[in-house]
DNA sequence: CCCTGATTCGC
DNA sequence: GCGAATCAGG
């Protein structure tokens, strides 16, 4: 696969954007993730937080050694982490309790709860609108429990066994999930199943006859 | 083991 | 220039 002009753009983009080489490697397909860091380093793209970095050209350090800040090396960034900025939640239920305020009164408002937990305004209500309630955290759903632990379409890689177990639909339909024979989408048990020899003709069991009686001959 | 990026070196 | 092989840390 080239490197043209279009999947160059690419690259950077996403090693700009903090891509990990797998992931970018993944993406633009028909290329390894070696093949990513090479071209990245080719082109001068911005070294990112290796776990081998130094401590290759520095054949002994002791512990105790003025720590000598390498003028040559570049200045190592800090890693391009980001930070998700923290909603800060409108701190208008948390109030403490404050001495001025009187206790809330009581507000036996009956209110429905909307779409997306927004409180409905009681019909004919003039107060001001209800502001939305704050953006919830997305947690992962449960799984079901008769697939709970089992290995599902979600967790395939090319590492563990994609043997069907079950039939698609069924609440416990899940993959065999054992480590795979290499080279092959199925373990070793599966491959068993998956491919088999063909032998002779004249080897061949017969198949069984059929429940009906087998076709019907005119 | 898995992952990561850096480097090397034959092509 | 390319990228597999290798290294080495997390």
């Amino acid at each position: 696969m080239a490197w043209t002009d279009e999947r160059i753009e690419q690259l950077k983009s996403m090693w700009e954007k903090g891509m990990t080489a797998s992931q970018i490697a993944e993406e633009l397909g028909g290329v390894s993730r070696n093949a990513v860091i090479g071209k990245a380093h080719r082109l001068g793209l911005q070294a990112r937080p290796s776990p081998v970095r130094e401590g290759k050209d520095d054949g002994v350090v002791p512990a105790a050694a003025a720590p000598e800040p390498r003028a040559e090396t570049a200045p190592r960034p800090a890693p391009p982490r980001p930070a998700p900025p923290a909603p800060e939640r409108p701190a208008a239920a948390a109030q403490p309790e404050s001495p001025a305020t009187p206790a809330a009164p009581p507000q036996p408002q009956i209110r429905s709860i909307g779409p997306g937990g927004f409180l409905r305004q009681a019909p004919g209500e003039t107060s001001a609108p209800i502001p939305p309630a704050p953006p919830r955290r997305l947690v992962p759903a449960k799984p079901s429990p008769e697939i709970a632990g089992k290995t599902s379409l979600l967790d395939l890689n090319e590492r563990i066994c994609k043997w069907p177990l079950g039939h698609p639909g069924e609440p416990d339909f899940h993959f065999c999930g054992a480590p795979v024979n290499p080279g092959f989408p199925y373990c070793v048990a599966h491959c068993g199943q998956a491919y088999q020899a063909q032998l002779p003709r004249r080897d061949r069991r017969p198949p069984p006859p059929l429940p009906f009686g087998g076709p019907r001959v005119r």
